[in-house]
DNA sequence: AATGAATGAGCCTTCATTCAT
DNA sequence: GATGAATGAAGGCTCATTCAT
């Protein structure tokens, strides 16, 4: 009688499309992806994609609301951070490259959708990226100092969010530029230098 | 009985294929794009562009290279750029918004091969893209002065090209994020700001 | 371990699911109704139906038996008509637009089986329409008096029938063609009407 | 250049795929046909369909609007009706009888469109039959005469009408009924019996 | 050179049914 | 006795491609 789905068996085989349509979402596009090669790679019917999330694009969508759920680790947003602002935007940007890790189709597919966005992606931002979006927009408004107007917070957090955004989301690009540049710079080097150049960036916005 | 087809007409309808092509592909993707819906465009017969060009690939690979030629062909490459070093990377800055204004689909045509390369990715990073970092490099090289090492050289550039890829890249995410953000801040406001917190870092990273 | 099922929450259960087959059924047709509306409308799961009555056309058959049994259950057929032969007439043809009146399945399961004969036909022809036909023939018998023949008699029936039949089994088309007919002439107007009509039919068959 | 597809090829594949659905819808229903079943009848490619009609229901609504067309034969609409309003009836009435003829399939399809409109039949039914009930209208109106209102008017041409649908759209439960019945009474009987009854009726309906 | 007609392959989806619990 | 989960078969439709003209 309820429509919530959590048995341990719906959840594993849930669990298990959303790895495999992760993975050829990523590899080959929506549309160009089909569902016999998901189905085939989870070691399930292709019905089961009916049975579960009702059709292709739906399953697309929580796949998307699952690479979001991933990056954006939640327990972070609550976090406490301490220390002056700048401390606290470099812990964000730290915090950022974190979250990176995990299967690379995420990031893959979530570049897809920033470029691209299509409804899955409007179905999830409000709840899952806005909460980022204001935490950093708070910390650079406290750096920015009173003065500063809204302009100038959103152009200095496209700024710093940028950096960070292009290092994972441009990775094969970069790799074709700078064959070794992923083995003579670690993404902690490379979150040390954002954060020191994004610093200076901001400082430089309050002297005038 | 040539297979080399320069009649006036057979190159009409190419060049009228390749331009109805350019703007479906850049809107749907490769695969989402269909004959019919190109064909539809351009005008002519859905036979056509087997006829002209064999297969649907083959027409994808004419627009990249069409695109390509056109982007390349850009003098600005090889203009003389004049001032100091600042003012030279000011002026870069401004020549990549520049770019990308436009109703043109052929930056869009390219971000998706940077999405999802196929064959033709390659052609368009090393004679589009490389040249446009070497330039940039040599640039940034002279502004860090010469106790900077290529591991600084490298992630300079990455961090003011980011800020302007971010820009157009990303653009309908931002658009959802900050719904009115492209008619307070025009791309005037973007790329000075660019330019003057980069420059900011970037003496910031010669200090010390 | 008993095949007769006749407990109590089994005969509930299939009493439920014949009156929600009996509505899809009618509204939608044998193909065109699905498993799932019909256990949807009934509030049990899917695998009832295959549970309770093996497969889906097993279930129409059901539902065929059940509508049949329950219209031939009618007193009305074994009811004494008294009056002259013109008076049984009248009663008779006000009688079948009763029978069709509410918001009944069962007379629209029986139209699906005219237009489209199952194996259950049959039984519809000869347990439900039979008495009724041959009710009608001896009433006409009588008002044509001795002299009419089987012809005649055939005739005149199938004139009178056709004249109630039409009414309720091309109502859609009906309505469509007078939009408003259904308000201004309720179908006691129509059944008056028709006795009246076939009357005078009837009694000119005689006249030579 | 043109929409309008008239080459001898495109209609005479367009004819033989009408045909093969015809039957199959008319023995199956809209639902239980399947565009392989019609395909593999008329001899041609299933995608065939999807070129010619765009769907299987436009398919459909061609062999609905194809049977009104060639059932209700338009030069007869416009044939000079001459003698009595009696005699130009009893020929109407003829005229009817006269158009069942063709292939069987199409009054079985029709039997299922008056049942059970679909969004077929409204596409036509201005159309088709409009103007053939218009001129059954005029003609009754003149036999009532002026005194009669527009309810008399549409109950004795429902009256009319019906007698003459039952009999051939009903002809499979009549034979069941009466199994010789074809035989010993041939269509210009009915038709004749029809007339009479009918115009009897009629004339009653004047006379109070 | 160009096109309307036709096709085969494949995709997404739905459906009735079955199975393990 | 009853059900949620899963499945194989089949259906309608779309697509890129080919063929005859």
């Amino acid at each position: 009688m309820t429509n919530i789905k959590n048995n341990a068996a719906t959840q594993e085989t849930r669990r298990k499309l959303i790895e495999a349509a992760g993975e050829v979402f990523a590899a080959q596009g929506l549309h160009a992806a089909t569902i016999k090669k998901i189905t085939a790679k989870a070691g399930v019917n292709s019905a089961a994609i009916n049975y579960h999330f009702r059709d292709k694009f739906e399953l697309y969508a929580a796949v998307v609301r699952h690479a979001l759920d991933d990056m954006c680790d939640h327990k972070r947003i609550f976090k406490e951070l301490v220390g002056t602002p700048e401390q606290q935007l470099k812990e964000l940007i730290f915090d950022m490259f974190e979250d990176t890790r995990g299967p690379s189709w995420r990031t893959t597919i979530l570049a897809h959708e920033f470029a691209q966005p299509t409804a899955a992606l409007d179905a999830v931002v409000e709840e899952l990226i806005r909460p980022h979006v204001q935490r950093m927009d708070n910390i650079i408004r406290q750096i920015l100092g009173s003065t500063a107007d809204e302009k100038q917070v959103l152009q200095a957090a496209l700024s710093v969010v940028s950096q960070c955004v292009h290092y994972f989301y441009n990775r094969e690009l970069i790799r074709r530029l700078h064959p070794q540049v992923f083995d003579k710079c670690t993404w902690q080097d490379m979150a040390e230098h954002i954060a020191r150049f994004s610093i200076a960036g901001l400082h430089d916005m309050c002297s005038q």
